[in-house]
This record gives structure tokens, C-alpha cells and sequence, in this order.
RNA sequence: GGGCGGUUAGCUCAGUUGGUUAGAGCGCUACGUUGACAUCGUAGAGGUCAUUGGUUCGAAUCCAUUACCGCCCA
């Protein structure tokens, strides 16, 4: 491209689509297990087939590409594998809605006919995230998108539930569940969230056996009373003790239940006497058990009261609740109503309300399978970023409970159960029984997260057999080098990859887990889309651009905290992305130009101290980059990048370039090409978290890069030997002398467009040296008319004047009629300076210091002092003049 | 109720082994368009590091306490 045609602002909708299509269509990202080199594997978090982009993804899969592009770059030999999972629920919710509309039901359809429902549905509308998950310029090798209901992943779900349940690991019961009415299935723990509500709360008087006295009970839940088989108090409540031994009967259905004692019951609670419903309540569940009480269920799966309950047979829950309400309060039986606030349960797919629900389920055991899991996190096998979240592993670990895999779905993994028609034998099995006529399969199917689980060992091919020793794939990218994910499915999918990965390879899954920052709204409310105060992440992208949001996202959150996003701060990665984009047109642009007036350096160029100091801040920068990558704080090694590009190599760098290549016109080809090579440099190294607009640069930048991609390029490696802290001090001695010129003209109201004179003295030998060294750059960037290391004997009556570590500076102003401004800033700061100096002396006094601080200390203290001691001699003879 | 975080400039946050006169970006103020960039440049103002106590020669940093905010589990 011609530098003139260099548009001012980076096109990214034209480019972003030039390069998804260049790197799918080249199969950048492809792999295939190379032993020359080494692995670095990832495996991502399947999305739901339903599911869209949102923050949380983008930011995550952000995260992860990072992690790809920047191995591969070091020359791993890098597979990011990308597919989805068949989310059960979601899915199965969405296709019923989808039926509704033409008013069907999947009963209408059948199990098997709804079931090829689904699958149109997703072939035809599944699976817009991978969509943009290209839009993202996620580097995954496409070659390997698998899903959850893939033939191969299927049969493994089969083996390994046959697996444990020979094993003896799974088990069916009769267990309270989180009945989800709306879905009508159970749902497990994780797959609930709990809101306040404001509710009430009912008094109601159960009569005493053979007697006129009421015990009262206090419950939210009127409805469930019906299934009431004890009335339960504290056994050190003295309210009650009369009533040892004693029936009480429950109203309406006039029922003869016990009066029990429990533990449990809290005194302050209600009137504490609380009613025992065991197969409505996940407590009264476990009281029943303990005394051995009957559990009577009274609600339908569809919240409806069932045939046990009279004359409210048939009623939905919460009209059913007033009907009895109303009856109590006819017979008497009602003391009184309290609005109550508790939290309720949802569910988190459909949102309806959940029922505690006594059912029969199937189980996994997990106590065995968690004992590896956890070792294998104590010993640091497996290491968690941020760190403090073992503790929550461990914690859920160490208490966990048995898991409900079975969900009453239709669309999912069938649970591979046959029970005999006539015998009722039970058959465990990968595939069916071969008199199949006379077998019944079960109805449910296995929860989701049981496919998921398997998820790092499926994706590879792995089939839990003989074969999996000749398995390349397995063998070369298992385990996983790095897992990425939300800390709030550190229970749901983490721990449990992580059991299955030692339960059947008795390896670890991955290495690293970085749980990431979830992403809140500005007024720190966590971003949903029941809130609305949700952003469209695909929406950003396309107004901002794909690199703006990655690079705004990455810069703002910080390692173990929460982002708080706010749309216009997207600008941050926007403004960034233009600044550099322009760094380059003023390259290429510039390089153009050397090209022409360029007269043949014959000689060769010598390097100065700009050339020095860059090389050693880009050789500092690359170096806590790639601590901050190999540490998992992205956010830094985003803040790091945005600083050195923006200060050191645009508002210096490029800055002191303009200045030597009008200086040098016989090196300009030289001097431009140096700086394009540290331009590339740092599209390199800024690739992995903005992948559109460096490909794009580098391709403007370079020659002959046609047909390649800076993704498949090495990230220049930094050198120790080329860090020159001493360098870097010098040249921050010159930037604070030109800001200090530019901030005396400004303050004292001299436009900058004003030519000066200036002296600047140094305070010594070195010192002298240095600004001979750049006294030429310094007159440029100060825009002086000349500057002088002696004060002139010339009689200019007023200075402008100050003292900048060794050097004094003076600037001849003769049109300044008053320099009160001028001399009130230096004694602003010779104050400062005393009070400083004051607690320096103080410390440098202080036997105590002086015997217990370590001697590079107290050397550094004492610089210090003499420092602080010259500067203020210097200022006091300033204003004494 | 149990556990885990957080509280630093108007806002969002850095500050990782205790030794800075506490930093950045945004916002604000003043000036500026000399051809990379106004999605910009130059300069400036702005903080008793939530509270109280302790450890230490020395604390934003370590310990304890209180207050408030958030998350997870029950």
C-alpha cells in the first residue's frame, strides 16, 4: 500500500473480515501433533448450543486466545479445540416454546419425533456463538469442534455411567430434589439461585389431642400441610414441655400426627414449633428420617395439589394458599399473618419458583471420586489463579454431597438403565439388551455436566479402552495445559473434570485454572439479562470494533477482582488502537519519504542515547510482558504494552525521530528502519490481545508477507544484557528538564510557540556530559532559541529559574515583568523539600535505624539526604538572588 | 449462620516478598491544529491510603478490631 492511501483511523469491520477469513480459510490454527515440538493444548468451556455471545464468554474466550496466540508465538505447537454442549434444559425449553406457538405440546409429537425436533433446531439454528466466536478472532483449530451429543462423546457418556454403576458409584433413591414445575424435571443444587422475597408468614393452631389447648406453628407454606406427619419443637424450649407424648391434630384433614423433638428447631424462629413436611422440605426431609416419620407427597409435578388434599384437589399452589387460608380463618384455626422476607429458589433456566419435591433419582457417590481430586490440588499439581479459590474447592470438596444425574428430559443422554417387563430385573448397559421387546428403557436422561465432565478426555478422542494407548491425539495434547473459566462453575464443571480425569486416566486434566473476573455493570451489578442492564457484547464489537472491546475488557480487569464496565469505556482500548494504528501511518509514511531523500548513508550510523534508552525500555517491556502473561495478570501485561507504546514510543520515541532524521538526513534510511523493526516488535508481542489491527500493521509494515500471518510469527525474545537501568535514569534526567522548561513557559504565560535562550548548568562532570549528549533534542522539544551549559555574563535581568536533580536551569525572560509566579513554585517547594529533608535526618539520626535497617537501605537513605541537601541549597540561592 | 474478598485522587483501579515526597487512565482546568494521531498534544489542580489499636527503626503494605460493600455456601 501506497503510505498515502493509510486511511487516519484503522477500518476494522472491512479488516476484521479480510483476516477471519484468511485464517480459517488458510487453516491458520489447524493442528496436529508434531513431536519436534512442544504441546500446549486447550480445551474451551463448551457453550450452551442455545446460547450467544456475552460478556462473560467474550471476555473468557478473550482470555483464552490470548494465552493461544501467545504460545504459539514462543513456537508451541498450540490447539485450542472449540464445540458446544447440548444444554438439556435450555434446549429442550426453547424447542417447547418453539412448539407452543403453533399450539403443540411435545406430547403431541411423542419422545422420538420431538427429539429429531431438536436436532432440526439446532442444525438450523444452534450454535450462533461459534459464529461469533469467529467475530472474536478466536484462534481454535475448527478441525476439532466437537459436541456433547457427538457419536463418540454419546458412547462415552454410556460407558462411564455402566462404569460406575458397576463400580457401585451410582445408585437410584428417593431423595428430596429441586423440582423445577415449569420444565418438570429435578434440577441440581448448582442450577438454582435465590432471590429475597417478600412473603408471608402464617400462624396456624394445631389442636392438641384430647384437649382444648392449640400448639401454633409458624410456616410460609400453608399449602404443603397436608403432607404434614409431625409438629417439631426444640427439646430445651420450655413453652412445651407440657405436651411430651402427645398427638396434635392436623387440621382440616383432622389427622392424627406427633408432636417430636428436635435439635433442629429454632426457639427464636416463629413460635417455635415448626410443622413437618418431609416430602416437601430438604430439612424436614432429613428430621423425618431421623424419627422416623412417613413422607406423604400432596403436590402434583406440575404444582398442583394432588387427591390427598380434599376439597383443594387440583388447585394451583398459590390459590390453593388462600383457599386455605380462608378455610383456617373460618374455623378459627388462623392466629395471625406477618409479612415475612425470605430468600426463594429459582430455577435458573426457566425461572420458575422451585418445588422441594420427593422423587426417585439417580446418584453418583461422590466421596471416593473427590479424594484424588483434592490431592491433586493440595500437592500443586493443579494450580488455581487467583489462589484463594483452592479454599472454595476445598471447602465444597471436603462436605460434598451425592450428585442427582438424572434429569426428566427428553433431550439429553438416556440413561443407559433397562428395567424387565415381567421380572423388573435391572440392566446396566453401553448398549441395549438384545431382547429388547422385553425390556423397558428408563425414562430420564443424565444431566448435562455429565457428558461435560468428560469434556478434556472426550474431545481427544479418548474411549476408556485399549485403543486410547495408540491414541496420538490423546496422547500428545492430554492433559490440558490450561483451563479458563467463570468461578461460578468452579463446582459445576471444574471439580468435576477434575475427578473424572483422575478416576479414569489418573491424570490431571490441566494445569493451570484461571477463574476470571465477572464482568458487572458500572454501578457494580453483576450484568443479566432479566436485569437489562446487560451490553450486547456482539453489538460493541461492531460499534467499537473486536480489538477495542478485547483490549478494554483485558485492561480492566484485574486478577481475582470484578470488572465494572461501563460502554464508554471502550473507548480506552478505541483511543488506543487509533494511536497506535497512527504510529504506524507516521512509519510508513516517514520511511516513504526516506526512500527519496535518503543520499546513501555511507557511513555507518552510530547509535545515540535515544537509541540506547529505547532499546532498553523495549527490552524492559518485553520482559514484564511476558512475566505479567506467564503470571496470569493479563491486565498488566495490557497496561504495560499501553504505556510504553503510548509514552515511550509515541510521545518520545517518535518525537526524538522527527528531530534525528532531520538531523541525519544522510542515515534516515538506517534510523527509519530501526524504528519500523521495534514497531513490528511490538505488534508482536501486542497480537495475542489484539489479533485484527497488528495483523493488518504488520502486513502494511513488511514486505513479501502476503500469504502469511504475524500469528505464526516468534515474538522477539528479550535480552537482560540490554536493559540498562542506568540509561533509562539518564534519559528520565532529560525528560524532566524539558518538562520543566515547557512547564516554566507555561505557567509564567509564555506561549510555547516562544523562542527562548536557555541556560542549564550542570552540577557536574557525568552530568555535563549527558547534556552536551542531547542538548540538540532539548532545544527541538523545548522549541529554544539556543541553549548554553554556561550562564552568560550578559546582563539579563530576569530569569525564569529551577533545579532539576544536577542541573540548574535558567531562562532569560525579559518581557516577564513578574516573577512572583515563578519564585512562589520554588518556594512551595523548598518547604516541601524541608519537610523531606526534616524526616530524612530524622531517620539517618535514629540509633535504631541506623543499627537494625540493612546497610543498601540506610546507603540509599543517605543518597537521598545529599540529594535533597544540594537540590535545597540550589533552590535557597535561586530566590536569595 | 459459616467462609472468602474488597474499602487508595470526583470515577475506575495499580501499588506481590514492609524502606516513594503514594501512581495510572478517565473526568476536570488552562493553553494549543508547527502535516502520524483532536479517538490528539503540552502543562496543571486533586489523596491525613475506611476506623481504631498493635508489631517494627520504619506500615497503603504485616496482625487484630470495628464499620460498610460484594460474592460463595447453608
Amino acid at each position: 500500500m501506497n503510505s498515502s492511501e493509510i486511511p487516519k483511523n484503522f477500518n476494522y469491520p472491512e479488516s476484521e473480515k479480510k483476516w477471519q477469513d484468511f485464517w480459517e480459510g488458510n487453516k491458520i490454527y489447524f493442528s496436529t501433533p508434531n513431536p519436534d515440538k512442544k504441546k500446549y493444548s486447550i480445551v474451551i468451556p463448551p457453550p450452551n448450543v442455545t446460547g450467544i455471545l456475552h460478556f462473560g464468554h467474550m471476555f473468557n474466550n478473550t482470555i483464552q486466545d490470548i494465552y493461544c496466540r501467545w504460545k504459539r508465538m514462543q513456537g508451541f505447537e498450540v490447539c485450542w479445540v472449540p464445540g458446544m454442549d447440548h444444554a438439556g434444559i435450555a434446549t429442550q425449553v426453547m424447542v417447547e416454546k418453539e412448539l407452543a406457538k403453533e399450539g403443540k405440546t411435545k406430547y403431541d409429537l411423542g419422545r422420538e419425533e420431538f427429539v429429531k425436533v431438536v436436532w432440526e433446531w439446532k442444525e438450523k439454528n444452534g450454535g450462533v456463538i461459534l459464529k461469533q466466536l469467529r467475530k472474536l478472532g478466536a484462534s481454535v483449530d475448527w478441525s476439532k469442534e466437537r459436541f456433547t451429543f457427538d457419536e463418540g462423546l454419546s458412547l462415552n457418556v454410556r460407558k462411564v455411567f455402566v462404569d460406575l454403576y458397576k463400580k457401585g458409584l451410582i445408585y437410584r433413591g428417593n431423595r428430596i430434589v429441586n423440582w423445577d414445575p415449569a420444565s418438570q424435571t429435578a434440577v441440581s443444587d448448582d442450577e438454582v439461585f435465590y432471590e429475597e422475597r417478600n412473603e408471608k408468614l402464617y400462624y396456624i393452631r394445631y389442636k392438641i389431642e384430647n384437649s382444648d389447648e392449640y400448639i401454633v406453628i409458624a410456616t410460609t407454606r400453608p399449602e404443603t400441610m397436608f403432607g404434614d406427619t409431625a409438629v417439631a419443637v426444640n427439646p430445651d424450649d420450655k413453652r412445651y414441655k407440657g405436651f411430651k407424648n402427645k398427638n396434635v391434630i392436623l387440621p382440616l384433614l383432622n389427622k392424627k400426627i406427633p408432636l417430636i423433638y428436635d435439635d433442629y428447631v429454632d426457639m427464636e424462629f416463629g413460635t417455635g414449633a415448626l410443622k413437618i413436611t418431609p416430602a416437601h422440605d430438604i430439612n424436614d426431609f432429613e428430621i423425618g428420617q431421623r424419627h422416623g416419620l412417613e413422607s406423604v407427597v400432596v403436590l402434583s409435578k406440575d404444582s398442583r395439589l394432588n387427591d390427598l388434599t380434599g376439597e383443594f384437589s387440583g388447585m394451583e399452589i398459590h390459590k390453593a394458599r388462600k383457599a386455605i387460608v380462608k378455610k383456617l380463618e373460618e374455623l378459627d384455626l388462623l392466629e395471625k399473618i406477618e409479612d415475612y422476607t425470605h430468600s426463594v429458589a429459582f430455577s435458573d433456566r426457566t425461572k420458575a419458583v422451585i418445588e422441594p419435591y420427593l422423587s426417585e433419582q439417580w446418584f453418583v457417590s461422590m466421596k471416593k471420586l473427590a479424594q484424588p481430586a483434592i490431592e491433586v490440588v493440595r500437592n500443586g499439581e493443579i494450580k488455581f489463579y487467583p489462589e484463594r479459590y483452592t479454599k472454595v474447592y476445598y471447602h465444597w470438596m471436603e462436605n460434598i454431597r451425592d450428585w442427582c444425574i438424572s434429569r426428566q428430559l427428553w433431550w439429553g443422554h438416556q440413561i443407559p438403565i433397562w428395567y424387565h417387563n415381567e421380572t423388573g430385573e435391572i440392566y446396566c448397559g453401553v448398549e441395549a439388551p438384545e431382547d429388547i421387546e422385553n425390556w423397558k428403557q428408563d425414562e430420564d436422561v443424565l444431566d448435562t455436566w455429565f457428558s461435560s465432565w468428560l469434556w478434556p478426555l472426550s474431545v481427544f478422542g479418548w474411549s476408556n479402552d485399549e485403543s486410547d494407548k495408540d491414541n496420538v491425539n490423546l496422547n500428545y495434547y492430554y492433559p490440558t495445559d490450561f483451563l479458563s473459566t467463570g468461578p461460578e462453575i468452579i463446582f459445576l464443571w471444574v471439580a468435576r473434570m477434575i475427578m473424572a480425569g483422575m478416576e479414569y486416566t489418573n491424570k490431571i486434566p490441566f494445569r493451570d485454572v484461571y477463574f476470571h473476573s465477572t464482568i458487572r455493570d458500572g454501578k457494580g451489578v453483576k450484568m443479566s439479562k432479566t436485569l437489562g442492564n446487560y451490553s450486547d457484547a456482539v453489538e460493541l464489537m461492531e460499534k467499537y470494533g473486536t480489538d477495542a472491546l478485547r483490549f478494554t475488557i483485558v485492561y480492566l480487569a484485574p486478577l481475582g477482582n470484578d470488572v465494572l464496565f461501563d460502554e464508554e469505556k471502550t473507548q480506552i482500548g478505541r483511543n488506543f488502537i487509533t494511536k497506535l494504528w497512527n504510529a504506524g501511518r507516521f512509519l510508513m509514511m516517514t520511511r516513504e519519504k526516506c526512500e527519496t531523500d535518503d543520499k546513501g548513508g555511507i557511513k555507518e550510523y552510530k547509535e545515540d542515547i535515544t537509541d540506547i534508552w529505547m532499546e532498553s525500555r523495549f527490552n524492559t517491556t518485553l520482559m514484564n510482558a511476558e512475566r505479567f502473561l506467564s503470571e496470569y495478570r493479563i491486565n498488566e501485561y495490557t497496561k504495560t504494552l499501553y504505556n510504553f507504546v503510548w509514552s515511550d514510543f509515541c510521545d518520545w520515541y517518535i518525537e526524538l525521530l522527527k528531530i534525528k532524521l532531520n538531523e541525519n538526513p544522510e542515515h534516515a534510511k538506517q534510523i527509519i528502519e530501526k524504528a519500523v523493526q521495534y514497531f513490528d516488535s511490538i505488534l508482536k508481542i501486542l497480537h495475542p490481545v489484539i489479533p485484527y489491527v497488528t495483523e493488518e500493521l504488520w502486513h502494511i509494515t513488511g514486505g513479501g508477507r502476503e500469504n502469511k500471518s504475524i500469528s505464526l510469527e516468534m515474538i522477539s525474545e528479550y535480552s537482560k544484557d540490554r536493559i540498562s537501568p542506568e540509561r533509562e535514569r539518564n534519559f528520565e534526567d532529560i525528560k524532566e528538564i524539558v518538562v520543566s522548561i515547557r512547564n516554566m513557559k507555561a505557567t509564567n504565560g509564555i506561549p510555547a510557540s516562544t523562542k527562548l535562550k536557555a541556560f542549564i548548568k550542570p552540577g557536574n562532570k557525568k552530568a555535563g556530559e549527558l547534556l552536551a549528549e542531547f542538548s540538540s533534542y532539548i532545544v527541538k522539544l523545548c522549541n529554544l532559541e539556543e541553549l548554553k551549559a554556561e550562564l552568560s555574563t550578559e546582563k539579563d535581568k530576569n530569569y525564569l529559574n529551577t533545579v532539576i536533580n544536577n542541573f540548574e536551569i535558567y531562562l532569560p525572560a525579559d518581557e516577564i515583568e513578574d516573577l512572583s509566579a515563578n519564585k512562589e513554585k520554588i518556594n512551595k517547594e523548598i518547604a516541601n523539600l524541608e519537610n523531606y529533608l526534616g524526616g530524612l535526618n530524622k531517620k539517618l539520626a535514629n540509633e535504631n535505624f541506623l543499627s537494625k535497617a540493612s546497610s543498601e537501605i540506610i546507603d540509599s537513605e543517605r543518597k537521598k539526604q545529599s540529594e535533597a541537601t544540594d537540590k535545597l541549597t540550589k533552590l535557597r540561592k535561586l530566590v536569595s538572588d
